[in-house]
DNA sequence: CATGAATGAGTATTCATTCAT
DNA sequence: AATGAATGAATACTCATTCAT
């Protein structure tokens, strides 16, 4: 059955996914991820050949997923505010949203044993493609893109991961103004 | 009754963060860190009454040394240009000298079930007494503190996370150019 | 899948009974089972989810099999006199031939933190029902079903825990004798 | 000092046998037996060469208080039912008055590897003493005293031991009826 | 493909004991 | 006499992985 093989490894990754997010990287064992995820241990090794592997694997298949949902909310006819508010709302919504696949990036990518196996900068491209674009017509400051990524996103992934406060909104609209400040022409 | 070994405790303390930039989180087990430290596993609950206090107590300790190591980087004297690179480099040299204890601080920040036993915000408000001088006296910009914390902090700690290109050094020119651009007035 | 050895788990039973005989209860660490009991100390949890839960277990599957025992011994058509005298030399040759299991039960019933949590009186019932046949009868006083098992096997009970002296038979028919006296009208 | 020693001693005993009450042999360690004794482990040491050493010693101590007991429910001018009806309650108020000895008793004298080490017989004699009079006199029944102990203080010991019913004032006057018909001439 | 059984090596923690003061 | 520090060895239990079905 073509259907349930996958349907086992999805719930498999979402298991990994949820446990992360619950009990942090050292909390998340092999029985307890095939528990959560309703099969046996040894169906794990099915699917990924040793735990090692199950994490980077699944690491690297997440790593850029915000970079998609990011490329959903930007239209082509956003002027440059526009672009820069939609992917810094962007990328707090989906912090948000996708709470559990957004903490188990953050963590696996702090992992020393996990980060370097897994390509950071590949699958961003598209967005890079976007704002380059932008800062050829001169709608965007031109820099380097590790500072304009590092700019764009991490502030943003700071707020996102401290305790919400009751201003947070505010503090979103402030950040966004600032960013179109430096970043705009 | 044998004396209290200060000594001992700090090399406990040095065992766990050297051990997590090696192998992370869930690396450091109690035996390992014992080894690493020269110490019986057992001596580890002579100073600590659990793994999970060792560690909340480590983090809390350590996260704010980052914010120490800036305090003596700044002088009265600097002008608001002079801040913001002084900080900026200094949170960056900060990551390269303290490696260590910056990966582990990175790690801990992240992990679901320590961070929030650790108050997060406490010890850096000797440097933010200091930006709000310069806000005071209208060298700086004024925002709110969580914005002026992502802004200054989280992109230069992107960029000493991620792996050391060749051109670095111009890029944190760049970054403090730009953060300079941003926040003076 | 492997199946279930239903003799892997009879020997862990075997193991911590022979251990707890030689060594008492602080003496049967699950290592010391497993060694015992040739598996390794993870195949335990297999079968047990914890030592305590082990434990009561085994109790209970023990706590009564010496009353399964008695059942053995008597015959319908045996008089009252016969009745007593097998009870009391059956329990005693019990005591002997199981020294193992009587020793186990014997520590486990005392043991507060596992008496509790075994029903002491659920399977002597079958003893019961036939001495109360005896009783409706007119062979053997009629007094409570607590006196009637204190009197008819703690005093065995307690022979048998003493280190066998000469002249224990003599006392073994002694015993029976005053019992007969008490108990047959 | 001395006072001051024989009471942290006195601290000492009494707390392993508080704590074998409430945990059982397996629970109680030497660690906290200091902590509920209020002095430190090394403490323990003073007092006894090892924690074998300190079990046997206190077992041995402790083992025959019941009958020290016993004399002092005990008057000379008591014919034999009552001299029985005395032992009999005797021996239940001192097991609910000493439960902690009590039960520390049991479990001990179940230890096989403590058992041993303890003369089980040494102390009650004067008890022994006290019935051989009243044998002599032939107020009691003549018969080996093993069975004469084992029929005497077993059957309470057993009631004593079950959860408390409703109706055990009325088992007890039971028992102690079916003694005196027993043993009373 | 899928699985529960099985396990040697590991986990965090406690043990009884000794040491230095 | 008394103690908290220190520890090697043990504790109960879990790990990632393999095996037999």
């Amino acid at each position: 059955m073509r259907t349930k093989d996958i349907d086992k490894q999805h719930r498999i990754k979402e298991a990994l996914i949820r446990l992360i997010l619950r009990e942090g990287m050292s909390g998340a064992s092999i029985s307890k991820i095939a528990r959560e995820a309703g099969v046996s241990p040894a169906t794990i090794y099915v699917y990924y050949s040793s735990k090692d592997e199950m994490l980077a694997d699944i690491f690297q298949e997440y790593a850029h997923q915000s970079y998609h949902y990011l490329m959903g909310r930007v239209r082509p006819e956003m002027d440059g505010a526009e672009l820069i508010d939609a992917l810094v709302r962007g990328y707090f919504s989906y912090s948000v949203e996708h709470e559990e696949v957004f903490s188990f990036v953050e963590q696996c990518s702090r992992c020393p044993t996990l980060a370097p196996q897994v390509s950071q900068e590949e699958c961003c491209c598209e967005v890079f493609d976007l704002l380059h674009q932008y800062q050829d017509r001169g709608q965007v400051r031109r820099c380097s893109d590790p500072n304009l990524a590092a700019l764009l996103f991490s502030p943003v992934r700071f707020l996102a991961m401290n305790q919400p406060g009751p201003d947070l909104d505010a503090q979103l609209t402030e950040l966004v103004e600032m960013l179109q400040d430096l970043l705009l022409l």
